[in-house]
DNA sequence: TACGATTTACTCGTGTACGATCTATATGGC
DNA sequence: GCCATATAGATCGTACACGAGTAAATCGTA
C-alpha cells in the first residue's frame, strides 16, 4: 500500500471519531428528558431485552470493563433506575436488576428509534448494511495483532 | 418505518460507538511510545499540514470545543510538542505552533498509518468508500434538526 | 482438602468531552 | 467616539473510558 493510500485508514478513524460525537450528541438531546447520558441508556436497553444480568455480562455486551461500569451503574442506581446485588450463588458477581422506574422507562424507547433513525435519513436496508460494515470493521480492528515495532 | 426496524438505527449508534473504541485502543498501543492520546495526535496531523492555527481553527476542524481544546493544548504544552501565543493582530485569538519537538514527532506518522491501514484490512479503496459513508451520515446527523415531543 | 491461580468487581489517577458560565477583545451602528 | 453585540478562550462541574492495582470469592488440581 502507497505511503499516501496508508494515511487514509486515519481519516476513516477520524470519520468514526466524529460520527460517534454526532450521534452521541443527539441521543445526549433525546435523553436529557430522561435524565440519562447515552452510555446508561445502553445499559437499560441490554436490561429491557433481559433483566437481572451481571456486571460482567453488560461489560462483554457493551465492551466495557468494570473500572467504567461500576460508577455509571451506581449513577443508574442513585436515580433508583436499577438495582444492585450480590449474586446469592456467586458472591463475587454483581446482579443488575430494573426498578418499576427503570421498566416504566422502556416506554419512552420507541420514540427515540424513530428520532434516530429519522435523523440518519438512511432506510431500513441501509442502516443495516452500514452496521454490518461497521461491525465487521470494529471486530477486525480488535482482533488486529500489534505489530513487532 | 415499521417499529421494529427504526431499533436498527440505535444498532448503528452502537456499531459507532463500539468501532470507535476499538479504534481509539489500536491508537493508544500505537501512540504510547510517543508519550501522546488520539486527540492529542490529530492536533498534531493538523499541524502538521499547516502550522501556526489558532484553537478556533483546530477546533473547527475536529468539531471540538475550548473547554475540551484548551487542557489538550496546555498538556502538548508541557509535553513541548507546541507553543501556544495570543495573536498579536487579534488579541482574542489564540496560535499554536509546533515546537522542534512537535515537528520531529511527524517522523513516526507513516508507520502509524501503516498499522491502523493493516489492521483495518481494507484495501484503499474500501477505506475510503467506508470513509464517505461514515461521513455522509455523520453530517447528516449532525444537520438534523430536533423532532418535536 | 489445601493452596495457588483465576475470576469478579471495586478504587484510583489521568485524559477526554460537554453544558454553562465568565472574561477580554473586537466590531458594527449610530 | 461610544455602546450593544458578537467572538475567542478559559474555567468549572459532571460523566465516560482506560490502565494499573486491590480484595474477596471460586476453581483446579495435586
Amino acid at each position: 500500500m502507497a505511503e499516501k493510500d496508508a494515511a487514509l485508514a486515519d481519516m476513516l478513524c477520524f470519520s468514526l471519531y466524529s460520527a460517534e460525537h454526532a450521534f452521541t450528541q443527539l441521543y445526549r438531546s433525546l435523553l436529557t428528558d430522561l435524565g440519562v447520558t447515552y452510555p446508561q441508556y445502553l445499559v437499560m436497553v441490554l436490561l429491557w431485552a433481559r433483566d437481572g444480568r451481571t456486571v460482567r455480562d453488560i461489560g462483554r455486551a457493551l465492551h466495557l470493563k468494570s473500572n467504567t461500569l461500576t460508577p455509571l451503574l451506581k449513577r443508574l442506581e442513585a436515580m433508583q433506575l436499577i438495582a444492585r446485588r450480590r449474586d446469592a450463588e456467586d458472591e463475587r458477581s454483581v446482579r443488575i436488576s430494573l426498578t418499576e422506574r427503570g421498566s416504566a422507562m422502556r416506554d419512552h424507547a420507541p420514540d427515540i428509534h424513530k428520532c434516530v433513525a429519522e435523523a440518519t435519513g438512511l432506510s431500513a436496508r441501509e442502516l443495516k448494511q452500514a452496521t454490518e460494515i461497521v461491525d465487521r470493521l470494529r471486530d477486525r480492528v480488535m482482533a488486529a495483532p500489534l505489530p513487532n515495532r
